[in-house]
RNA sequence: GCCCCUAUCGUCUAGAGGCCUAGGACACCAGGUUUUCAUCCUGGCGACACGGGUUCGAAUCCCGUUGGGGGUGCCA
């Protein structure tokens, strides 16, 4: 069977990583499946989508290797046949004006009460709902409103579709039957919006409940009651046509089979698969995945700036961990593989293995993933990646002839590539070096260790400018044995000295790529600046 | 309020009645390798939300409670 599915954003401002994990996910599914994966931009929001939204879009998706099997389909090129489609369903008595009497009226889809031969619905039997005593009903070919009475005694008021109330009966406080639907009845009812019939006195409901129901993808069986849900605007009181109508009508036209989109969806799916039904067309399959919260627990917001994805590439995320991890938020392969190349993903990824519940993003995860596959990056290809992070991060290695040597020793210490920011300790002449306070003091107290860094110093100065690592080493060495400190006791302070900081490579790496001299002159400013 | 969905270590997850004394990964802690850091290796900590059922047997099925999420007439 043919498997078309399509990613269809909104573009409202900066994509995020809840929108592209159901654009990857979408697009594994369709590349499993050996089927057409299509982009439609649903831009009917005419007030917040930009066209600077579509091309931030377009580029992660890019950026991520989300390709796509059609041209792009824009929403708002269809809105004359949204516009038809909305006029054919008024025709056919599938939807009709909210209030007849003026021009510029929204138009309610009618959710029918001729339902029950449909695939997805289905009766659940004779129900009865007690009303709050004495109340009003009224009823019209729209809907019903009744008053029930809530846990806490208060009075509250229902309205639901016309057609969740089969064979409705109204009942008195004796039992006595105040209104009956039927088909008569139910043709004498006000066809306005705005008129009602209105029975008094009703003590309750009884009718013959049904349900939408169908199965969906990762949710497995889901209904709900028709009796509690409301015709809707499918039209705005402007004629532009609304999500449900435009949605529906386009998966439609792009012969749409799968349809794999948020958590939030679900309860839309009950009023599109009617939508379906009155347009004439069979409804696709659901999937709906859970979203993804952030790490306070909550869905991610506006204000979560750091959940979209340009700030991951900003960050120096590679577009294959980002891939990876999210492809993990809420699917795995069920074999514990976890690290897996988008090839493998598109083998083993089957949209029914997706999970029900939200999955938190974990930023330590991530970068954990992202560390990974920098770590086996080819050397080239790490140097040709870090390129824009360093003049982003660390100018003064851009050019610079130690550059590539530096990048070799420091490539298995990067998580991510915004890391370069460290390395400007190699680049940096002494003067402008940073340290830090506390190891200095630390490390560079002792009067002992001083003399010994300092003598250490003046070897350096007399030792040619690249000189061997195993070299240094055994220049250290010599010094720690005359002084009588213990082996690898100077290792550290000379560290602070020459690159200002704790952490980083082998320090006799380190001190062979800065150069004999630099890094004497360094050790000599950090031991007055020590003095100071 | 009403409707729908959901609930395994801190986090991502394995688990579709006996293979579970609940497995893996990240994080964390301890030890080892390493000149520090990172890598790597070993070990440790750590969960079936709660209460009822069904069953010879339940993390797995059912009901309820609680928590979380979503929806609830002109956002998508």
């Amino acid at each position: 069977m043919e498997f078309r599915a399509r990613f269809a954003p909104s573009p409202t401002g900066q994509v995020h990583i809840g929108n592209i994990r159901t654009a990857i996910f979408n697009w594994l599914a369709t590349r499993h499946n050996k089927g057409t994966f299509l982009l439609r931009i649903e831009d009917t929001d005419l007030e917040r989508s930009t066209q600077d939204a579509i091309d931030k879009l377009l580029d992660c998706m890019k950026w991520l290797g989300l390709d796509y099997d059609e041209e792009i389909m824009y929403q708002t090129r269809q809105s004359d046949l949204h516009k038809q489609a909305a006029k054919k369903l008024v025709e056919q008595g599938s939807a009709y004006p909210l209030n007849p009497a003026e021009e510029h009226s929204p138009i309610l889809f009618r959710l029918p009460y001729e339902c029950d031969g449909m695939k997805f619905v289905r009766q659940v039997g004779r129900v009865r709902l007690e009303l709050a005593p004495g109340s009003a009903v009224q009823l019209n070919q729209a809907g019903v409103v009744y008053q029930t009475v809530s846990p806490k005694g208060k009075t509250v008021e229902n309205a639901a579709t016309l057609a969740g109330f089969k064979d409705l009966e109204i009942l008195g406080a004796d039992g006595s039957v105040l209104f009956r639907l039927d088909e008569t009845t139910r043709g004498q009812l006000p066809s306005n919006p705005q008129e009602k019939m209105t029975v008094e006195n009703a003590a309750a409901l009884s009718f013959v409940r049904r349900e939408v129901f169908y199965h969906d993808l990762v949710k497995g069986d889901l209904a709900k009651p028709l009796d509690s849900m409301k015709d809707f605007i499918i039209v705005r009181s402007d004629g532009s046509p609304v999500f449900h109508l435009a949605n529906v009508y386009d998966d439609m036209q792009q012969r749409v089979t799968h349809i794999v989109r948020g958590d939030d969806h679900v309860e839309n799916t009950y009023r599109h698969l009617f939508l379906f039904e009155a347009l004439g067309f069979t409804p696709p399959q659901y999937a709906h995945l859970p979203m993804i919260v952030n790490k306070a627990g909550k869905p991610y917001s506006k204000r979560d700036g750091d959940a979209f994805v340009g700030d991951f590439r900003e960050k120096g995320f590679l577009p294959q961990a980002l891939f990876n991890y999210l492809s993990l938020l809420g699917w795995s392969p069920g074999d514990g593989r976890e690290k897996m190349s988008k090839e493998e993903l598109v083998e083993a990824f089957t949209i029914e293995r997706a999970l029900r519940s939200p999955a938190q993003f974990d930023m330590a995860k991530l970068t954990n993933m992202n560390a990974l596959y920098i770590a086996e990056l080819p050397e080239e290809e790490f140097r040709r990646a870090i390129g824009p992070y360093l003049e982003k991060f660390c100018l003064e290695a851009v050019g610079s002839p130690l550059l590539d040597q530096v990048a070799a020793l420091m490539h298995s210490r990067t998580k991510t590539f915004a890391d370069v920011a460290h390395w400007n300790y190699f680049f940096r002449s002494a003067e402008k070096l940073e340290y830090d306070a506390k190891a200095l003091k630390k490390f560079l107290s002792d009067d002992m260790i001083r003399r010994s860094v300092s003598e250490f110093a003046e070897i350096l100065e007399t030792l040619p400018e690249r000189c061997s690592a195993a070299e240094i080493e055994s220049k250290i060495r010599a010094v720690e044995e005359k002084y009588g400190i213990p082996q690898g006791k100077l290792n550290q302070p000379l560290r602070i000295a020459v690159t200002g900081s704790t952490i980083g490579a082998g320090i006799y790496e380190t001190i062979e790529l800065i150069g004999s001299a630099e890094s004497a002159l360094r050790i000599r400013k950090a031991l007055e600046r020590k003095a100071e």
